[in-house]
DNA sequence: ACAGAAATGGAAACCGTTATCATTAAGGAG
DNA sequence: CTCCTTAATGATAACGGTTTCCATTTCTGT
């Protein structure tokens, strides 16, 4: 017996409306552990809804991200990639990403030295420079085993 | 009394012509600090070579990353940025990207803490995921002073 | 000077993303 | 439940950075 899903309520809170198209880019989000582009997302979106065009996918995207449900990443090979932002289920991590085939790896070895070091990184950086950090990206870039 | 420009060398070396395109993209390139894009440089070297087309600088610009004379950065403004690789001369260092007017700080602060950890991390990842790690992209994204 | 190869420049193509605008549908009021 | 307002949508066209194509030019070794 699902209740209402769980992001009904985030959607009201800032006065959007909670529609089929949005419901079913978080449906494939959710569906995911991978880090989809806007054309991979409307084409798993369109199998169910082949009414839902792609400009709705880069506008539903763009208020995902705007409302802190989902990361935007640039890995880099000139399209944008999205990743739902699961509260507490997922650990914090950052990524590996191969030059080659596109392949990205999350990781979270060492994670906690990391994010420690970018706390102190941020500190100082933001009082030298009177700059209000928002985030940081970190990536690795190589050749996975099957493009070396 | 200039010898021929050091990076002569490198071209030969890998059968490269050393022509005057390639060599005013250079000359911009060494005399910036900024994170120049291929516009950027392709109208600081039409200033004295107009008939150096934008083809030409894209064309090069590659052939210098390739050739590991430069650097290719992606801020997440939809145009890459290059910057020259000159040895020794510029210390490593990463970026405060600033994402409301696009400036673009250097920064050294701790660049040694994160580069001994970034190897500790590199070894694991590699070794784990037999990965080859060509090299990796850290930076801290936020508003700068004057676009709070 | 000559031939073969590398490099170049302009135009058109490409591709991810954004803007435009007429149409549809969510959801509160009655 | 129905109506009404307004947010949301979808098709198409535009946009901007980059790449491709191809005919022409420029090097470089002979």
């Amino acid at each position: 017996m699902p209740g209402p899903p769980w992001w009904s309520g985030k959607f009201r809170e800032c006065g959007c409306r909670v529609t089929i198209p949005r419901q079913a880019i978080l449906d494939i989000l959710t569906g995911t552990s991978e880090h989809l582009s806007a054309e991979d997302i409307y084409m798993a979106v369109h199998k169910e809804y082949p009414a839902i065009g792609l400009t709705t996918i880069y506008r539903t995207l763009d208020l995902l991200v705007r409302m802190g449900m989902v990361f935007r990443f640039d890995f880099g090979d000139g399209r944008n990639r999205y990743e739902l932002i699961e509260e507490g289920k997922k650990e914090h991590h950052h990524h590996l990403v191969c030059t080659g085939c596109g392949r990205i790896i999350d990781y979270t070895d060492f994670i906690e030295d990391e994010v420690r070091l970018f706390k102190q990184v941020e500190e100082v950086l933001s009082k030298k420079h009177n700059f209000e950090i928002t985030s940081h990206q970190v990536q690795f870039l190589g050749q996975c085993s099957k493009c070396q």
